[in-house]
DNA sequence: TTGAAAGCGATACCAA
DNA sequence: TTGGTATCGCTTTCAA
């Protein structure tokens, strides 16, 4: 038989309530007595409280579930969610609470909403999900805090993130200033079942906030520069890594029409891009400009020009909004700075033929 | 007021086991009721079953535990560890089950205990904890499935690890055949408060496995070479990071009689040793030789020669030995491969003076 | 197909 | 300081 608090209180002879004590709140019974309890408790293999009953009584779990979609692995595989995470951490810690990492296929609606119901958490950070994921629904309906990692005034869930509109316009402008009129996209977002780049037509469709908002940007600097916006390819990479970013980049750099510039959406994606142009040994910034987004520790080893943005500090606040909010819902919106890294990656188009 | 099973059911005029079914077993009752219940739990604003009651009432709380020490911080900055996590997490996920990262300070036992304790989890993970520290032995009473990182056929507890000591003889054995007399050492393990480079004089004192497995292999490979042991300087690290393997290199690289050659516990470490070398222009390889241990991807742009071990598949395998464990006991012991992989930082050592 | 009753294991409050 | 009692919210027989 299992031993519980029952079983360890019979056996010394005190009150459930007591054994309680001894293990939650030392300062309410004897130091004698509670050395008595605790000898008897190893005795008879007593582990201690258990977790999940004490979770139910007291109402708090001591940890944050943190929602990714994509099988999770992804997530350790990104530098940039790599620093995120360690904000996250690092603040939790401080907040005695653990991290719960979920992730999230997006195939399978079903287990993905288990998945959420299921976890025993004290609030959710929400990474990266895309607005059409089931789990965004099944969320709200739960009644705990979120964050986002977006930052949206308006939006009642808090959230903490960086201007992508304003930051995305910053770069392509760069790149137009440099008199680059040629240019190509390629974004990265989560759509059910693309699993090969694919063209993006309509910028309003796109299903991620995140993406939306940096192809506006670009879009906003493009046609600020008079170039007609129908002229530019935007390609959506199957997934966030170096090898759909290289591939993507394939289909740009093999047409006749070779764009002189190819604007990333992230970095990630961006020295896939690079890798791609090795293969044909075109130059960064010579022969073709390439740009980033994040400023992953990798960009400045490959002179990427890039949009830098706060990752670390980002997972600090955004475990901060969910275990200390601010009273003032104003306040549970964070706008992260941003700033334009130009490095050689970038340069002026050089004219051919 | 909170609603509950209880509202639902008196809402719609059922009872909670119904309501319980529409939610977990949606066989057992009809599709009509069914939608009924769901319906007006909606409208009542009832979030779907409480996950820590389900937790305690089932038994089960679809999430293991993963212990670091150190704040988990550095856990995200160790490419070794990600990747390693990343491997937890595939096949976690395949189990239905997320991963609560838990890191334990090692100043602060009380919290580390409380965070093991408190942790909801059908099984832990501990990854690189030190032998000393707390939560081993407060694990150990818990009474819940354990897998370490270590290949230890003895243990009672599961394990998934290298034959490390064999595998540093190897790396260690390539230097000596270099013709490598005047080597130094720089370890990694946690030993409590240590922040600066310290000399290991024991090593059967070094209070964590794998550290001393590795010591030892090194050891064996110098006195195998004819070498005398207490000529070779051991310098522990203060944390496995770049900066701090740097520092330590320092040390070493500054004495009059400087080593020919350096050996690092770790990849990281290495890393640090090389730039410790960079500050002064000396040449991995040419100057002084270096090797490390991981063979994460940095190694191979920098040259690095290091033992190679798997490190997503330890993961994958971690978990599936806590969540489905072998029925022979035996079985619950895996040792897993390693690799000397030869660069260009270690070659024949340089004569000088 | 549905419901009643019995816990799962602990903590909080209040009285002694 | 210590103990009794109610309760946290759900799932699970078992009987109807």
């Amino acid at each position: 038989m299992k031993a519980t608090l029952q079983t360890v209180a019979d056996a010394v002879g005190v009150s459930r309530s007591t054994v309680s004590n001894a293990y939650s709140r030392p300062d309410q019974l004897s130091t004698p007595l509670r050395e008595r309890i605790l000898a008897t408790a190893a005795e008879l293999g007593y582990p201690g409280p258990h977790a999940a009953a004490r979770s139910l009584r007291k109402g708090r779990a001591g940890a944050v579930g943190v929602l990714f979609t994509a099988n999770l692995s992804y997530a350790f595989v990104d530098p940039y969610a790599v620093q995120f995470l360690r904000g996250l951490a690092e603040s939790a810690e401080r907040h005695d609470t653990g991290l719960l990492l979920l992730p999230l296929s997006h195939d399978d609606a079903e287990s993905a909403e288990r998945k959420v119901r299921h976890a025993v958490v004290d609030g959710f950070c929400v990474y990266n999900v895309p607005e059409w994921h089931r789990s965004r629904s099944v969320l709200a309906t739960l009644g705990l805090p979120i964050v986002t990692t977006e930052y949206r005034p308006q939006a009642d869930q808090a959230g903490v993130g960086v201007d992508d509109r304003a930051a995305c316009r910053t770069v392509a402008e760069h790149l137009m200033q440099w008199g680059h009129r040629d240019v190509a996209v390629v974004s990265v977002f989560d759509a059910p079942g693309n699993d090969r780049p694919t063209e993006v037509t309509d910028i309003d469709a796109v299903p991620a906030y995140e993406a939306r908002q940096r192809l506006l940007g670009i879009r906003d600097a493009v046609v600020g520069a008079g170039v007609d916006w129908s002229t530019v390819t935007v390609l959506n990479a199957s997934a966030n890594s170096r090898d759909a970013g290289r591939t993507a980049a394939s289909q740009l750099l093999d047409r006749t029409a070779r764009p002189s510039a190819i604007i990333a959406c992230t970095d990630v994606i961006a020295l896939g891009v690079i890798d791609a142009m090795n293969d044909r040994r075109l130059r960064p910034g010579v022969d073709v400009s390439v740009t980033g987004f994040d400023d992953i520790p990798e960009a400045s080893a490959y002179g990427l020009s890039t949009i830098r943005q706060p990752a670390v500090d980002r997972g600090v606040i955004a475990a901060e909004l969910l275990l200390d909010p601010p009273p003032d819902p104003a306040d549970r919106h964070v706008l992260l700075p941003t700033e334009l890294v130009i490095r050689s990656s970038t340069g002026s188009p050089t004219k051919r033929r």
